[in-house]
DNA sequence: CCCCAGGTTGTAG
DNA sequence: CTACAACATGGG
């Protein structure tokens, strides 16, 4: 089964701010601490399920149909070859959320150390919303993150997330977008990773830059271009983002 | 001192 | 509709 998991953990998605690293190990709690490592090409995991790993790390994607649809752009091709074994990732709708809150422009390290600052609240796992809505995180360094994790966290305490998994991909967009701090860009990278809809298509400065310098194409035109993904244009938005960073750098 | 960071929001044109 | 400063914090 092709996996490649440094790529895949570390590759600034939740799981690398809600995971940390010891060795080549990658650990985090859960209900206990849970551990994932690869043994060679042989993925190992110790404190979770089998299920939990499978869901975590898409495993059900066939990532040689992926790169077929990847593939039929040079520039695409080009992340295949240089990024085989990436997989999108599946966290919780509530960390993933928070995880993105955090993001906003910001950058990954200090991400990594706000989502790292929040969990240590609740003994290394992601607090409650209700829990969140209340606790004291001036210690977490937040700046005017925090107060957006707040509000948010208030209405999803009140339910703000119940069903989102049950609606089309536009209409539970746009129910995220009414929660403060999510903007486009937080909303498709929530319903990416946190709710597994491969058509979301999250555009940030790294996947604008590589759309104008690899396609020509600008930020009004980049939705209806990424079509040519269908299905697939998170798993193109995943590449392109980890090329844009390595050719593309300022 | 400057600039930037997996953006969002409010305001102005 | 588009443009743009402000928003905290930390690193280069």
């Amino acid at each position: 089964m092709l996996l490649n998991l440094r790529l895949t953990m570390e590759s600034g998605q939740p799981p690398e701010f809600l995971w940390q690293k010891q060795g080549s190990r990658y650990f985090r709690m859960l209900d206990t601490r849970a551990e994932l490592w690869q043994d060679g090409s042989v993925l190992r995991y110790r404190g979770c399920s089998g299920e939990y790993v499978h869901r975590l790390l898409r495993l059900e994607d066939r990532l040689e149909e992926v790169y077929e649809v990847l593939c039929r752009d040079e520039a695409l091709a080009r992340a295949v070859r240089r990024f085989r074994g990436l997989r999108l990732t599946l966290s919780e709708p509530w960390e993933t959320l928070v995880a993105f809150l955090c993001s906003i422009n910001n950058n990954i390290p200090r991400i990594k150390r706000n989502v790292q600052a929040i969990m240590s609240l609740a003994g290394g796992r992601m607090p409650a919303p209700e829990v969140l809505a209340e606790a004291e995180l001036k210690h977490a360094r937040l700046g005017f993150r925090e107060r957006f994790i707040k509000r948010s966290a208030e209405l999803v305490a009140e339910g703000a997330l119940e069903g989102i998994e049950r609606l089309e991909f536009q209409e539970a967009k746009r129910e995220l977008m009414r929660l403060p701090g999510v903007g486009e860009k937080v909303a498709e990278c929530v319903l990416l990773f946190g709710y597994g809809f491969l058509e979301a298509f999250p555009v940030d400065v790294w996947i604008a830059r590589a759309m104008q310098e690899y396609f020509g194409v600008s930020r009004s035109r980049i939705e209806s271009f990424s079509a040519r993904w269908e299905p697939y244009q998170g798993y193109a938005q995943q590449y392109l983002y980890l090329l844009a960073r390595e050719e593309l750098k300022p």
